[in-house]
DNA sequence: ACCGGATTCGAACGAGCGTCCGAACGGCAA
DNA sequence: TTGCCGTTCGGACGCTCGTTCGAATCCGGT
């Protein structure tokens, strides 16, 4: 962490504030300009840490996926009851949302922008992701299901990635109160009360990883 | 229907290949250019019909959101019981999103990139959706809610406007199927299974309106 | 045939874009 | 001090963008 190098933490700090201008006001319409006036590098200076601005998205996009991919395997470590690792993993997801909400943005709306091999080291990581949470739900359910694996991992995503258009913390409350409705909506759903002292077991299934991204 | 002039029924055109263009490129990405040559309508002429690239959009929203409320409106008119009504949303929301794939994707992707005059309304329509999909999340558990209101709304457009990212019809299958699983996912949840002749009683809440929409 | 409004379009304008180049600067090793 | 290399930057290039303007064309009514 305090190993890294002058170049190394330049390239960090431009990169958030890139993924702060991206996410307020789009990749396509955020130009280098707009992250040369909020980083305070020039015009010019930012191409000697980046090629292009597609390597700043790709950038951004990685250092996301491999934290969130991180905090999710230490997290899961040692877990084996799979409504707990569904709660775990729903808390993982949105805490690293929570704290990085330009970045969050970043991903769920700047999502096939990028081209080649930038989008195929990204789609990589989504399919790893995608591939865990499905494994996950398979787990939760060894009976036939009820509902399409599929389909039901695409519903968990879109719950979860959605927030990115509603969540404000200051109205919304934190976001691990977030979490433990979410998976009591996606395992029991909206019809069903909960259960006194019911999934989360009194909140203690909390992720309690680091959660800075970039 | 058949009642428009020549005029209306070319900006109808432009709207449909706009849509298309706005949903394939990106609407930042997208050029005034690319619509002129997916409409054939040459780039000046473009203007006859449309004050603005941004009203273009704005057109498509608005058009959107009517047909959307008005075939909600028509279905739910004459049933009361709440889960009844809550599918026929469902069936309504994605039925449409999947007969207009570029319009749901630029009504999902496209959410702020409108401004002024054009954003207020826009919102007002969004607000009216939301506050109906609320009330009858409200009226569907009366008790006290295990989930917050707002957040399980959300959640719900989460679910619903998310597959934009991931639909494909022919990969998919049909959306009826779709729209049966994640109104039982979404009241009752991942976990349980689907009884026999189940919440929809065999297929007959299916919503019935057309669903073109510009 | 002819008028007049509706419709269409080629050509251009000014602005902003991503990227590149060559010169200048900084601090450390010799 | 000198030389070197990692770093920074002003300025420019070529391109695409949304929009405008005035002229040309179309077409139904007289």
């Amino acid at each position: 962490m305090e190993e890294q190098s002058r170049y190394d933490a330049k390239l960090i700090r431009i990169l958030r504030a890139a993924a702060a201008v991206f996410a307020e006001r789009g990749y396509h319409r955020a130009s280098i300009r707009d992250i040369s006036a909020a980083t305070g590098v020039s015009l010019s200076g930012l191409y000697y840490y980046v090629d292009s601005k597609e390597e700043l998205l790709y950038l951004i996009q990685r250092q996301c996926f491999e934290t969130i991919l991180e905090n999710l395997h230490s997290d899961l470590r040692d877990v084996t009851d799979p409504e707990r690792r569904l709660s775990l993993l729903i808390s993982n997801h949105l805490g690293f949302f929570a704290s990085n909400m330009s970045e969050m943005k970043v991903l769920s709306h700047e999502a096939d922008v990028l081209s080649g091999d930038y989008a195929r080291k990204i789609t990589d990581q989504k399919r790893e992701y995608s591939a865990i949470v499905s494994d996950l739900l398979d787990a939760l359910a060894p009976q036939a299901h009820s509902v399409d694996l599929r389909r039901a991992t695409f519903s968990l995503f879109g719950m979860m990635n959605w927030i990115y258009t509603w969540y404000r913390p200051d109205r919304d409350g934190p976001v691990n109160v977030l979490a433990t409705e979410m998976t009591h909506l996606f395992l029991r759903g909206f019809g069903s009360g909960l259960q006194d002292g019911g999934i989360e077991g009194g909140g203690g299934y909390n992720a309690t990883s680091m959660w800075r991204a970039v």
